[in-house]
DNA sequence: ATCTACCCGATCAATTAGATAGAGTTTCGG
DNA sequence: CCGAAACTCTATCTAATTGATCGGGTAGAT
């Protein structure tokens, strides 16, 4: 399971690339119902990240730093609730070796489990916030191919 | 990420089926790392579900009570860790619709996950404590394929 | 009888999830 | 310059979950 959290971001993300522009966090959070405070913090946390930019005083609000198609369902995920691998033994971006694992090479819980995370990778790497806003069909990859 | 306790129960299984017969707590605590009192939990639980059996008493111990190629990795997961879906209403033993969501065709999020929990239960439901055991190669599908 | 090994409920410490609070800082219109 | 509007940041809180331990109970073999 993803965290709300995390789950609110996404969500913060898809109004804003749907918006066009920026937005104040009261009306994303009213339009998206996440609870204003929460929706504060991770909108921080998504600019300290680079990945919305954020204009302060009356008329501020909240924008896209990076256009839509460029922003990963990955890359919210890993900086909101850390790695998206199943076993810290498989993580990427927070490698840990597991305690009571003889040898890694061996286990074949790991086997099995990396091939979850490769898929899983693999939808989450390729598919951007404006894919997801496009039509029910087609995401990622046959974007961009030819009519 | 799955739960320690996930990893406990399949690397029990996988240590009843290689070993072949039943094996007492004690012996696959040892073997396998796990803490004991830990295991003993995770044993019954799996015994309650019908993964496993026991028998009481001097000489007693636990064995499979399913043969190891019908025991699937997302069977497990879903006893030890709950579902296996990302969002509560994507998941199939327990779902639960999104208090924050207008729509559950609409939800860009959902769409999304749906093609994650998808390609993880491909995996997981086709995927054997049998199967795991095999040489690094071949699982699932391809293990009745003919040379 | 008694030793062994499973059965089972209670409890516990540490962490995390989800959220709220509040003081501070920047920016604008007038 | 003033003050309202809006973002910034750190701290805190509560409930749930995780990972684990404890201590007795009960069945079975000798």
């Amino acid at each position: 399971m993803i965290s709300q959290k995390a789950k609110y971001a996404l969500r913060a993300l898809v109004a804003l690339a749907r918006a066009g522009d920026s937005m104040m966090i009261g009306e994303i959070s009213a339009q998206e119902r996440i609870p204003r405070k929460f929706l504060e913090q991770i909108l921080l946390e998504l600019k300290h990240h680079g990945i919305v930019m954020s204009k302060r005083g009356k008329f501020g609000g909240y924008g896209l730093l990076m256009p839509a198609a460029q922003i990963t369902f990955g890359q919210v995920l890993r900086i909101i609730d850390g790695p998206i691998a199943p076993l810290p033994c498989l993580s990427r971006i927070a490698y840990r070796r597991c305690a009571d694992c003889l040898t890694e090479e061996g286990c074949e819980i790991r086997r099995v489990f990396a091939k979850v995370a490769t898929s899983a990778r693999d939808v989450l790497d390729r598919t951007t916030i404006a894919d997801s806003l496009g039509r029910p069909g087609r995401m990622a990859a046959e974007s961009v191919a030819v009519p």
